[in-house]
DNA sequence: AGCTTTTGTGTTATGAGATAACATCACAAA
DNA sequence: TTTGTGATGTTATCTCATAACACAAAAGCT
């Protein structure tokens, strides 16, 4: 946040309910992927669903333990790691962030409009890769991944 | 690099005259401009672009004196910040790296391409931005600054 | 010129983000 | 059961970036 506001918002934290439930999708797409959804990745998953906003790798370290203690760094960059490679989270680079994924698609470009007063983010499905890939194509390149990061204020912040 | 190539490609490094050429424009707008382009900002703009691609601010600091002599790293910070604000650099987020900017436009949204094999990027003008804040201002964002980072294989790569 | 303010630099130290390397473990296929 | 693969535990370390403070250089003012 480069320029904190000091109103506040309302916070939509997601409900148990819906955390809950996210998690038990997620589950049984990985195994029907045949991958193995363990603990760990469980657990920060669900990490992620609840703050409902972008964490930092540390923060999620910090609070992996349901009794308070902390995990060890590669224990949560590797669930990390496979969950956005499920598609089920995403790193946002400028930031150095990771927030659980709210598109319902599967394999998609994802872009990001982040707050830079509050931190809040929303994810938006990108119109915008299309444009990019037309672009990159035109000079020969092959586009696996994008990464779209806006930053800026929210309707809250403005 | 994720996965790195074995094959070379021809290297197209910006000849001296073309460093120079840059950095005299440089200076001039930024000193049109009312700011200094002091030593430490023009030696950082040096390197950048006579690299010719992403560079990674401890490889920066490595080069940076001309006797051999590593700089401390707040000063080449301080000067990348520096070039970005006036435009004169890019910081891609996805791989911590800084590039001079390639682009004429002063003010500008870059997008731009990396190869995952060579590392080689090119940075493309965005019409993409335009898409992004139609649906940033639906939502009721106002943006400030993207971050556009295609990731992928280049023509030599592919 | 003398003074003040602003902007930039030098330096030390440390905070924050991420991964290498290797031992061990769990699980499913053969 | 054996074997192979994928996941985890653990230690250590590496890379990236900035805070904080003292000092210097330039620009603006009278």
């Amino acid at each position: 946040m480069s320029d904190p506001c000091s109103h506040h918002h309302a916070d939509s934290p997601p409900g148990a309910a819906d955390v809950a439930r996210a998690i038990r999708d997620a589950d049984r797409r990985v195994t029907a992927e045949g991958e193995r959804m363990t603990p760990a990745r469980l657990r920060v998953l669900e990490l992620l669903l609840a703050a409902g906003e972008p964490v930092k790798a540390y923060d999620l370290i910090a609070r992996f333990g349901e009794d308070g203690q902390p995990a060890k760094p590669p224990t949560v960059y590797r669930a990390l790691e496979f969950l956005e490679r499920k598609g089920l989270a995403h790193r946002i680079a400028s930031i150095s962030a990771y927030v659980a994924c709210t598109s319902g698609v599967v394999d998609h470009t994802a872009a990001f409009l982040i707050c830079d007063c509050c931190g809040a983010t929303t994810e938006v499905s990108a119109p915008v890769a299309d444009d990019l890939g037309r672009a990159a194509e035109a000079v020969g390149y092959i586009i696996v991944r994008t990464t779209i990061e806006a930053h800026g204020r929210c309707p809250a912040c403005r």
